[in-house]
DNA sequence: CTGTTAGCGCGTTCAC
DNA sequence: GTGAACGCGCTAACAG
């Protein structure tokens, strides 16, 4: 009892081969009479017959597969992924899926996919304003449809989906206006040494501070180092009661809370807090329950692969923006 | 210029196409010569040729790919993939994702992934003590390899990866009382009504009645509906201070956070808690963070994804056990 | 309009 | 080490 093939279709019901893959492909150019087609739909389902996807990917010369290439260690990666296999099993693709593991190597082997024929196209969870211009070149030469999703935003050539983070920061500055009043703090944490903030916290940033200007309020911006998070108590024990802070970044909440703690302050009562973020997904655990403002992966994963897949079947119109905007979603908690 | 064929590389080579393949593959029964051996080593760098997985794949009726199936919703389900990459990785297979979605036809499209030759086995993430025989059935029918993350613990005629969820209460039972000297309080948590526990909390009750018969003490056990967290108010209202509680779940932990700062407790000086996994893997972000004990989804991920690959290339011993047991994992944090 | 024939795509493998 | 067949489905050209 071996597999069916289409040869083996083709006798049952009475036709050429020919005819099973035009029913199967609604090939333009060859007609098939009404009864004829239900013969081989017959003759299908009574093999259990399936397309060897091998052979037709070699007659073709496409996979119908996609490869999603991202930071397995970042939990948001998931949401990506949950989005952009979605889109795929809308258009009946499959996700190949590539762990970044930081080895230099990788880059070739995501274009080796390519030239094996493995995969059609390739989408990138990158970190927030993330370029790289040398693998985009490689990308473009070797005609790989590709798109990153957060990465690449001032580079024209590259197609990308984005989040607008000066609407998360307006957003997050609106509910809490509206919710205490107050005009909040904002806390800038970073990693390691201060440098040149990224792209998304430069948007961040200049939201905020043009927020406070709309309103004759001068910002009060507080840069943190997420190594060095005593500074923090000091300068909460210095804010009147009860105040509010924003921060770029759910660590920094996390910090926050944590320096409350010490000083005995009630997060939600004393303190306000909001996160622009939700990287962690652990908002909702903490205690008070952490009001942030969301990326929605999903959907920009969603959107990622859809368009993927367009560009592999050449259905995108040139004259399509490189780049997609996918609005932020407030997600109020108790914090505020 | 188009796509390099192992024609090309032959004929630049100045062999036949059935060398550079030998050459590729190291195929038994065909010798080459070192310098010829070369020869087609230089060509193909020179041409840069990659070989057609589809065209191999059709031949070969194998796709060097297997499939992940698991709920994208759960972080964990991640980890489980990193492992299983980097096993696909050293073995040269691709890791195909397909997403849980809850709809009925996706065991059937599995099957079909296989059928059609796109995956040569596959690896699921379920939850603790699932099993579903007739999907095991139909798969043993259909010859997928297949092996469990999680589930089918009882089946002997299923492959698995598990976790020993009794050891996991004892390594944390051991860890409470060597920190403490106390034995704590264990605080069974579920959703909805109370039913009959699952397959992993059977096992940590069993497992936590024996530690503390061992040692003469009676077990005091509470079960908790996440549904009405208040009743863990009362519960903890009546305890003396310093206790300690250890949590079947992450969930519950959270809640006794919860409880603790509604009651003036401190967590880690009135309150000992402790979580006997970190689903959420928000322990840390917890203040204080919390200790507990980790499922290692990463390892068992590994594990399954080599175990799959033995199976579709035939390397498995017939006579190998059906299950594997990986140990827990102890994360100690400020709550205990 | 309906359908057939034949060749193709590309790497693997068996007989020599 | 070579030559040739093979795997399986797609599609251009062609015929009834």
């Amino acid at each position: 009892m071996k597999r069916p093939t289409s040869q083996d279709v083709a006798k049952l019901a009475g036709v050429s081969r020919a005819v099973v893959s035009a029913v199967l492909n609604r090939t333009p150019g060859i007609r098939v009479s009404p009864d004829r087609r239900q013969a081989v739909l017959d003759a299908i389902a009574q093999l259990g017959y399936r397309v060897d996807a091998q052979a037709r990917g070699m007659r073709t010369g496409r996979s119908r597969t996609i490869a999603a290439y991202g930071n397995l260690d970042n939990p948001m990666f998931l949401q990506v992924l949950q989005g952009a296999q979605q889109s795929c099993m809308q258009a009946g693709y499959q996700l190949l899926l590539y762990g970044k593991n930081g080895q230099p190597q990788e880059q070739e082997e995501l274009l080796a996919l390519y030239q094996e024929r493995r995969i059609d196209g390739l989408l990138t969870k990158d970190t927030t304003g993330f370029a790289d211009e040398a693998f985009a070149a490689l990308v473009q030469q070797a005609g790989l449809p590709f798109i990153s999703v957060e990465g690449y935003p001032d580079e024209v050539n590259v197609l990308s989906i984005l989040m607008d983070y000066g609407e998360s920061i307006r957003m997050a500055l609106d509910y809490i206006w509206q919710r205490t009043g107050g005009y909040p703090v904002y806390i800038a944490a970073y990693h390691g040494k201060p440098g040149e903030p990224r792209w998304g916290d430069r948007h961040r940033l200049a939201a905020y501070e043009a927020w406070m200007g709309e309103r004759g309020e001068s910002p009060r911006i507080f840069r943190l180092s997420l190594d060095e998070p005593e500074a923090l108590t000091e300068l909460m024990a210095g804010l009147p009661q009860p105040s509010s802070v924003l921060c770029n970044w759910f660590a920094a909440s996390a910090l926050v809370y944590r320096a409350a703690a010490g000083l005995g302050l009630a997060v939600g009562r004393d303190l306000y807090v909001m996160s622009a973020d939700n990287t962690a997904q652990a908002n909702r655990y903490m205690v008070p329950s952490l009001s942030s403002i969301e990326v929605p992966y999903a959907q920009m994963g969603a959107a990622a692969a859809e368009r993927v897949i367009r560009l592999a079947e050449g259905r995108e119109p040139s004259d399509a923006p490189p780049k997609i905007w996918i609005p932020p979603r407030l997600a109020p908690g108790e914090s505020v």
